[in-house]
DNA sequence: AGTGGTGGCTAACAGCGTTAGCTAAGGAGT
DNA sequence: ACTCCTTAGCTAACGCTGTTAGCCACCACT
């Protein structure tokens, strides 16, 4: 019964976990050029080269911001698409789940905008796929195939959802634009 | 007859256009992290600090190239469109105009991928509005509302190309992605 | 009583964008 | 022809970035 369950992220000692916890709320407070070694230490009441006891480097540090970003909004779907849902008893399902798509992206966007910071750290530039935790990339994907029974629409509407999102937080809208409407009709399409 | 030309771009010195020109070859042909004052000034047979006397600073630079890259964009999608077709003979326009919705699609995924760097550093991050042409904006945009004849459906279809390309630029897709299809399953859901 | 690992530190390097200040060349004006 | 100003290059340097080398204090374990 119920989703998948995520795969383990890489474990990382005590102290690091602290570290990459410092790191998400500096690069929320402050925005990405802020996240910087030497002010992150600070943060932390030590100075940089510390960091790298505890890290390889910055990029392995982005790796783990990025598996914890890609976690957080993995789950927040999942419980949108509904908590005891079955996965596969469906099986190419027969379209038409108009609900489904849209609580998925109503769910996307939520989460999207509630850090937008580290939403753009999850999907600028190519993703780190040797540094993250194998399977954690699929298992996030998932959702938008469980709402839309199809991998081609699926991708269409993950598309469709990030080009949304990533557009509004980075203001390349038009300021007035009725964000809402555009999201609905975007919806309508893909349940169509 | 025909559509809106597009507003003349902010006049620069011969010299700043060619520091442009030789910075829009190194951008593609070396990716951004190779868009350096130094290197630039390098292939230009100058030192860094006598860019500065063409160009205010970086941003001014990258403004430069944006502006050349919307330009391009937009004169791809409106040849795609039909070069003497009328912007606004048709009013709100009756939708199901299927086919305009595919190739103003594929003319986007063929301009931006042939330039995935200047693509990526039009479209990344915030959109430096203060230093751009006026009007260029609103002008490269306009296609998707002829396409589609509706702000909202074009706001959504601009998003779904958007997502697409940035995704396929980025390697975020499955390496065995089949994107043809899923290119095609969205322009039909939004031609529908 | 050592002894090795852990986690700090300072000093330093290369590369980044950028500024200050100097200088050689060229054209304009008297 | 001589001066003068602008143009467009230069070197040196600053502050920032990520990162490495090497040193030292502490703490657990034998």
């Amino acid at each position: 019964m119920g989703w998948p369950s995520a795969p383990p992220l890489s474990p990382l000692t005590p102290r690091a976990e602290q570290i990459v916890d410092t790191a998400l709320h500096l690069l929320e407070d402050s925005g990405p050029e802020a996240l910087t070694m030497r002010t992150l230490a600070e943060r932390l009441g030590i100075r940089a080269p510390s960091l790298y006891k505890h890290l390889p480097d910055k990029p392995a540090l982005e790796a783990a911001l990025i598996e914890r970003g890609l976690l957080a909004m993995a789950e927040h779907l999942y419980a949108a698409l509904g908590d005891g849902e079955p996965p596969e008893t469906q099986p190419p399902r027969p379209l038409r789940e108009g609900g489904a798509v849209h609580r998925l992206l109503r769910a996307y966007r939520a989460q999207a905008t509630s850090r937008p910071n580290l939403y753009r750290l999850c999907t600028a530039g190519e993703l780190p796929r040797a540094r993250l935790t194998p399977g954690l990339e699929d298992w996030a994907g998932a959702p938008f195939y469980h709402a839309t029974g199809d991998p081609y629409r699926a991708q269409a509407l993950w598309s469709f959802a990030h080009g949304m999102v990533i557009l509004e937080i980075d203001g390349r809208f038009p300021p007035d634009s009725a964000l809402d409407i555009t999201w609905a009709r975007g919806a309508e399409v893909f349940s169509g």
